[in-house]
DNA sequence: ATAAAGTCTCCACTAACAGGAGAGTAAAGG
DNA sequence: CCTTTACTCTCCTGTTAGTGGAGACTTTAT
């Protein structure tokens, strides 16, 4: 299969496909004659594996890891899981991160008033020292 | 005031501080025997006022907007809000793709074992097409 | 035969810095 | 005063995960 195709079927774009080819993640063969990469159809599944990893948040290196373990029949899915577990834990950080920063934002929108007097809460929270770690 | 002591009143880096200079976020002078870097403490200002706005999540880029409204002494606060508000949408956004994230990797983890077998449904899920787009 | 579409490599760019090399300058101790 | 340590400078590279474009070649369609 030529990479126009390999895009179309594991949703990615070319300019992808050849990026995780070049970083050796999937390694396409190669038509002699024209230099055109060619991939199997095993190719394909791995480059939707790494897609779905991908939009679960998994980093390239944690895809490689998780697509070493689906790769060894002899794993145990104890490492899948704890890979997951932690990926969670990221994911929570990053939440209460973010909603602390939101409920910080909204106190601020909710005392200014938003109009065409300078007056602006917004700024003085940020050029004051109220908020200092 | 040099460099470091800048840093450190700003609570930023070193290197951060240099880069707010190359950047143009800040402008300090420059003694002209030394080479050194020459900060003003409005410069220590400014920089306290991007550090918390970096805090908020807002970009280098927004960063420069709120700036130049802080030091525009006819701004209204409308706009002030208005970037905010933004903010604060981008931020609910973000959170609702983690809040689905988590929820998917909770599933997938509830139902794996964890064991030493290699059955694990995690990776049956990043390899077969019921996730699909 | 020709034109359009696909593929190739190589390079530059993104955001917001961090790390390090090598050289010059300043401050502190003896 | 001299030496050591600390500070500052510029320049270069690397980070993440690709995207965009140029210029050249190949394949496919008309």
């Amino acid at each position: 299969m030529k990479i126009g195709l390999v895009a179309k079927l594991s949703n990615l774009t070319v300019k992808t496909v050849r990026y995780y080819a070049d970083i050796n993640i999937v390694n396409p063969g190669r038509n002699p004659k024209t230099g055109y990469r060619s991939y199997s159809s095993d190719d394909v599944a791995k480059l939707q594996f790494i897609r779905k990893a991908r939009q679960f948040n998994f980093s390239i290196d944690e895809c490689r890891e998780l697509l070493s373990l689906y790769q060894d029949k002899n794993r145990s899915s104890k490492e899948v899981k704890r890979l997951t577990m932690e990926k969670i834990l990221e994911i929570d950080t990053k939440l209460e991160e973010l909603n602390s920063l939101k409920n910080q934002l909204k106190h601020l929108v909710s005392n200014c008033q938003g109009n065409d007097r300078p007056d602006c809460p917004i700024l003085d929270a940020l050029s004051n020292d109220s908020l200092s770690v």
